[in-house]
DNA sequence: ATATCGAATGTTATAACATATCAATACGCC
DNA sequence: GGCGTATTGATATGTTATAACATTCGATAT
């Protein structure tokens, strides 16, 4: 289980790698990485950190990439469909998926404070849930697991 | 683990049970259960499944108890600290508590199509998560579990 | 080359969710 | 009664998200 965010590391190649194999993902799977969707992803990779939708629209309507809302529910849409990214709810906020694609339950660890997250990868976690939707007769097609807390930067901060 | 919330029951005094133990908590706490929080907690309680904090203002209102968006907000607010009610995040949404204040860590089962929420305690979910916390110095203050689909009535009247 | 169809984008407007702020009132306590 | 705190009332505004419809772009088939 890898929490990358907290710690430092070549954010560039991180970065580089994503934009990668986020091309070769939508080549495979006949998906369209549009300038709109290509520059929202790399928005988003640019930190580590939830981004509200207005955030990324701000900065798409500073590089004339359409300046209303849709442009960036659409596009934050799109890649959510396509696992690149998630929303944090608990923020309604999003942020770049950190295992591109491969990623089944996503859960996150959320700093109240910076808004920094990073991401786990916890599928054992689904097992009492599974249980007790499975006596209930309910059929999961999702789960959200968040954690909120304090990231420890901001811990020694507030210190 | 109980489910609740998607099997018929006594609903009537399963709201007058925690109506009651509501009271007798606040009573026990120095918390003041007034006659918008009392009302508000009722109306939560009134369904098994989360409701808006604009659902529970147009009630209020219809009732001549504020009219305003903040009303809303200060109930839920209290009910949420006091325990009696917990936010739906993937909804925006608000519902009652289903163990009165002797809930740990909630977990929801959500439909997707009726709102229809079932509240599960499991806590022992909780321990990869910590030991991915604890890994990376990371504070855990909140824990948001929330599993969407479609509950049983939803899939019959899907199929 | 061009007609056609679906996907993507542009644009306007508005819906839905939430909070800041300040004034007025009610409540518990001495 | 007088005081301080908690609660409520009221106005305004901030933030997040979607509906609806027009237009453009790209691939495909003729």
């Amino acid at each position: 289980m890898s929490t990358i965010g907290f710690a430092p590391h070549d954010h560039a190649s991180c970065v580089a790698d994503t934009m990668q194999r986020a091309e070769s993902h939508c080549a495979d799977q006949g998906l369209r990485l549009t300038p709109v969707r290509r520059r929202a992803l790399e928005i988003l990779l640019a930190e580590h950190r939830a981004q509200g939708a207005y955030d990324l629209l701000a900065v798409l309507a500073a590089e004339g990439m359409g300046a209303q809302p849709p442009v960036a529910y659409r596009a934050l849409d799109f890649l959510v469909k396509a696992g690149f990214a998630h929303k944090i709810e608990a923020l309604n906020a999003y942020i770049a998926c950190a295992h591109l694609g491969e990623c089944q339950m996503p859960a996150f660890l959320i700093c109240r404070a910076c808004r920094s997250v990073a991401e786990a990868d916890t599928a054992p976690t689904r097992n009492r849930l599974n249980d007790a939707a499975r006596a209930a007769g309910f059929a999961i097609e999702r789960t959200v697991v968040e954690a909120e807390g304090l990231c420890p930067s901001c811990q020694d901060a507030a210190a």
